[in-house]
DNA sequence: TCGAGATCGTTCGCTTACGAACGATCTCAG
DNA sequence: CTGAGATCGTTCGTAAGCGAACGATCTCGA
């Protein structure tokens, strides 16, 4: 992540000249359209600090979020479908595929042809993964605070809940 | 690679029946660890649903929300060095890199070298750039209240005043 | 029973995103 | 003035994410 280092240096700050016809009209009573203010840049930025904070902190730099939470899912659920895996944690049957190859690749998860249904495949977690998603799930709650520290906790808990809401 | 290190596998907790086992007691005191209650879940969730929203009502097909912060950008500060705009939206130097040659390739933005750094690439909009940000700006109130449908006018305020402090 | 339509998983192409390494250039302290 | 270190933009490799198309399979109603 680059750092904000070019502050000071206000060599070009120049503005060349032209171009930059009406800066703002400054109209007081109306809102400028700003970036930074709009929801999807804010969960943007948001989410990236906050998968910068799982890498960080989770202890294994070869485990991404979503392979975390495909990893957890499958924890819980015991053996699912591959689209059905990602209907639970939000992904692509696209994005699916390629997050379970790798996990199987790194013999985290394993698959069988789905008796009862030919199209079907059935994931569930390898010995190894699942003492691997143990030990990460440790972790977990280090992610969480770690993001929401600039908050307290009662605005902790508004936050979750306004974000369920349009997830 | 030897493949199937898995297979059969007694050791690993068999759901062999489909039922949903019931799980591990409901401790009252304890809370179990759910990935759809973590923030950087919820994060992940709700900018894919952002994004979805940005891409049916900003009406054009081919910007996406990151092109559209750039254009934006650099429609309020004229000209800016490449990095400088990457730093600007929150964008890393390689990605930056990528989204402005695919609108240099669209002839949206223009690149001259900067005269006083031999370093930079100082961008700007073209004429056409500066078009198409001014019409899709039009549509950014849109995307954005749709996004925050969910929510009543105050919710909306706090979620966005909570996020910018975790962004 | 049978066939239209749904679902499954794969593949292709494209975009965002990041780390790492790189050569060129600039800045600044000594 | 000079050299160490910072910054610039590029390139490579990898991952997530999505739409579209595809063949195989399953479901369900006529």
């Amino acid at each position: 992540m680059d750092t904000q280092a070019d502050r000071g240096n206000t060599a070009h700050r120049s503005i060349r000249n032209e171009r930059r016809m009406t800066p703002p009209p400054v109209d007081p009573g109306e809102q400028r359209y700003r970036v930074e203010r709009q929801i999807g840049y804010l969960l943007r930025r948001a989410h990236q600090r906050a998968s910068a904070i799982f890498q960080e902190q989770i202890g294994d730099p070869n485990i991404t979020p979503t392979q975390f939470s495909s990893l957890v899912k499958l924890h819980e659920d015991g053996e699912v479908s591959q689209n059905q895996l990602g209907r639970l944690v939000g992904m692509d049957k696209a994005t699916t595929q390629g997050v379970i190859r790798r996990l199987k690749a790194r013999n985290l998860v394993s698959a069988r042809a789905d008796p009862g249904d030919a199209r079907r495949t059935l994931l569930r977690l390898t010995g190894e993964g699942d003492r691997l998603v143990q030990r990460l799930m440790t972790a977990g709650p280090r992610v969480t605070n770690e993001t929401l520290k600039p908050l307290n906790a009662d605005e902790q808990r508004q936050l979750v809940t306004l974000l369920s809401r349009i997830a």
